[in-house]
DNA sequence: TTGTATGCAAAGGCTTTGCAGATTG
DNA sequence: CAATCTGCAAAGCCTTTGCATACAA
């Protein structure tokens, strides 16, 4: 239903209404870049990337905060202390990793995610809101 | 064998002077501190922790790089942008995770890991040296 | 002695906060 | 109109860099 990129678009702008988040400029150029691009990305990609149709750094970052809590985005965290953002497709939304090259930082997505076990464990040592971030880093077949 | 923590800070010294790292009083300080108490510490934690006994920020720093490089510290990311060490006993070095609590922030250690499946997935992408992070986090039962 | 390590100050880079003005619903 | 959002500037944090001095081997 979503692979369409209008029909996708369409349907987060009415997740962004249900949050009760209004509709404005920024809002829109952000979440369309990462319907159609997917990412992650991070904030500094991001206003680079819109720059030529104006958009302030500050407000990418007050705007990918707003989608985070709504569930627009997923965060990402490749260890380099850089906030990177996905698009959360909430409708065919699958839970996955990635793979990054520690020479090109290419990113992969891996499909699947097998953690269960552990998350179970988790939740055996009597923690609620179980949460995890797993990323594989390695270098790239192209850069060996 | 290291079990015995004078006996663990002679062999983190030993580890020391092969890497080609002089013996100086900054590098005892946080040695002693990790082979102690493992961690894993921020930079911060550790040198307010020694501030008494006379320990820079920056210094801070740079002994927890030298000993990440050496082997002697594992970084671990938890994150929220701020670097964390342990102590990686060589001697009895078993790779592990942890648990994070949202709230409290307690760590609690996760004795193994399973991931040898995905890292098979990932070195089948054609990624060499493939290394991860994977931290849990959620709310402890304290916190519940 | 000679290269390495330290300490202080300053700079870097990502992210957050404050606040007045602009916009949405 | 009221509440929210934006944009600019400035501040916050963690971390790194520069450089002269101190120290280990």
């Amino acid at each position: 239903m979503s692979t369409n990129p209008v029909a996708a678009l369409a349907g987060a702008l009415e997740v962004m209404k249900e949050a009760g988040l209004k509709r404005t400029r920024p809002r829109e150029l952000v979440l369309g870049h990462l319907v159609q691009h997917h990412g992650p990305f991070s904030a500094k990609e991001l206003y680079l990337a819109l720059r030529r149709r104006e958009l302030d750094g500050v407000t990418t970052y007050r705007v990918l905060a707003a989608f985070e809590e709504a569930g627009l985005v997923r965060r990402c965290d490749f260890g380099d202390g850089i906030a990177r953002f996905e698009y959360s497709d909430l409708n065919e939304s699958h839970h996955h990793h990635h793979v990054v090259c520690v020479d090109c930082k290419k990113v992969e997505m891996l499909e699947h995610c097998h953690l269960a076990s552990l998350e179970n464990r988790v939740k055996e040592l009597g923690y609620a809101q179980v949460r995890h971030v797993l990323e594989f880093r390695g270098r790239c077949r192209a850069c060996s």
